[in-house]
DNA sequence: TATTTGTGTAAAGTTTTTGTAAATTCTATC
DNA sequence: GATAGAATTTACAAAAACTTTACACAAATA
């Protein structure tokens, strides 16, 4: 189970050679060329920031990432002069490095990182496929944005979050999620199901139906 | 906890920047477009000043403010030629930037300037959304004006604003607020969540409903 | 292809939950 | 113990959420 390494940099030529160092370090590495999609996507175990990108600038992508996570951030800053002044303002990141960097050096900081925050690392949010879900707020964004559920649709989607990948009978949804057995046949859960599905939008094709047994969120 | 810093830039687009990259810094900023109002308003933390204004120029607002306060004062001056003139004057401001600057080294100085001028920044009020509670003096604001709350209504939202973001159930505000739990069913949390939307006034919006669970105060 | 079975979905009907005014009980203070 | 203000309960209206129904549609099966 190797570690996922999100990497979001405009430079085509830095985001290619950082990516090929990555993979031959063993992460499952992903590149951005700007902050769009980057929150859609699943939160890994690490980013890698560019602080200058064309739409939006490095650091309010790590104020949003802070949001829902206290996933380590490593931020790539460009010239000198700034390096230091960005260092000295702890705006939030674990770690600053000053381009031009070696690749190297960038990939033993990460491997530090991973080893610093992977022991007590509490995940504040649950992620998968443009889907975040963070309990303590109760609130859901999908693909980015904010997402008002009712009661048991909240409830539904967070034991398919907790659960992704993992296939869910209507009777094992009804026990958890209802808390007790329907009598008779009900199309209640599928109820739930759709209305979810409409309200999480294009995330909603995450929740796959599997017929003649019941529903899973995600590969 | 975050900062307050007041803007006062005529020009919109540069007004409208530097705002956001504030608030992306985590702090709480204002902007003003011309002089008017800005000592209206109570004092900040900090002040960043256009040197040239429309109807008041930025040298007289610094000298209105040094009359009744010695807050850390950022001037913002025009061209490289006029610049290093101001700066020569020693006006008592406690820095000059000349445009165009970086956002960055901008956010960089304020930091210094908070940093050396308020040592350790003693927070004793928690704000959001136009509330604002001071502990200490058992204080409650709602837009700037004080509102005279009840002993069960102060501690109530005192909870939901040190637990800003986070829901809320009922049995938890119960348990934290009352110290104890109600036996049936009773509306008086409810009745308190009520009262203090009302006294709040407009702010009071920021509390909201939890459907099913409880009540959350923003996000 | 025809049939059967399972799922998606709109809409109606029902239940639950919350907001709020008013009545009642409690508490501190004189 | 009288009184005023606060806290709680009651009762009901309003709003929102939940379940069921009914049927269309899609997929699997014969």
């Amino acid at each position: 189970m190797s570690q996922k390494i999100v990497l979001v940099e405009d430079d085509d030529d830095i985001r290619e050679i950082v990516l090929y160092a990555l993979h031959q370090a063993g992460f499952e590495a992903l590149g951005f060329a700007s902050g769009a999609g980057v929150l859609v996507h699943p939160v890994p175990d690490l980013y890698i920031l560019d602080i200058m990108l064309p739409d939006e600038d490095g650091l309010s992508i790590l104020k949003k990432i802070r949001g829902v996570s206290s996933v380590p951030v490593i931020m790539l800053t460009a010239k000198g002069s700034e390096h230091d002044k960005v260092k000295g303002l702890d705006l939030g990141a674990d770690d600053y490095i000053a381009k031009p960097f070696g690749v190297m050096e960038l990939i033993s900081r990460i491997k530090a990182l991973l080893r610093r925050s992977g022991g007590v690392q509490k995940e504040l949010a649950l992620s998968h496929g443009g889907i975040t879900i963070d309990h303590a707020k109760r609130q859901v964004l999908a693909s980015g944005t904010p997402v008002a559920l009712t009661f048991k649709e909240y409830e539904l989607l967070h034991y398919l979050m907790t659960n992704k990948g993992i296939a869910l009978s209507r009777d094992k949804i009804v026990d958890v999620v209802w808390g007790y057995d329907f009598e008779g046949e009900s199309r209640t859960v599928d109820m739930h199901i759709k209305s979810l599905r409409q309200k999480l939008g294009m995330a909603g094709e995450h929740i796959k139906t599997l017929r003649g047994v019941g529903y899973k969120l995600g590969e």
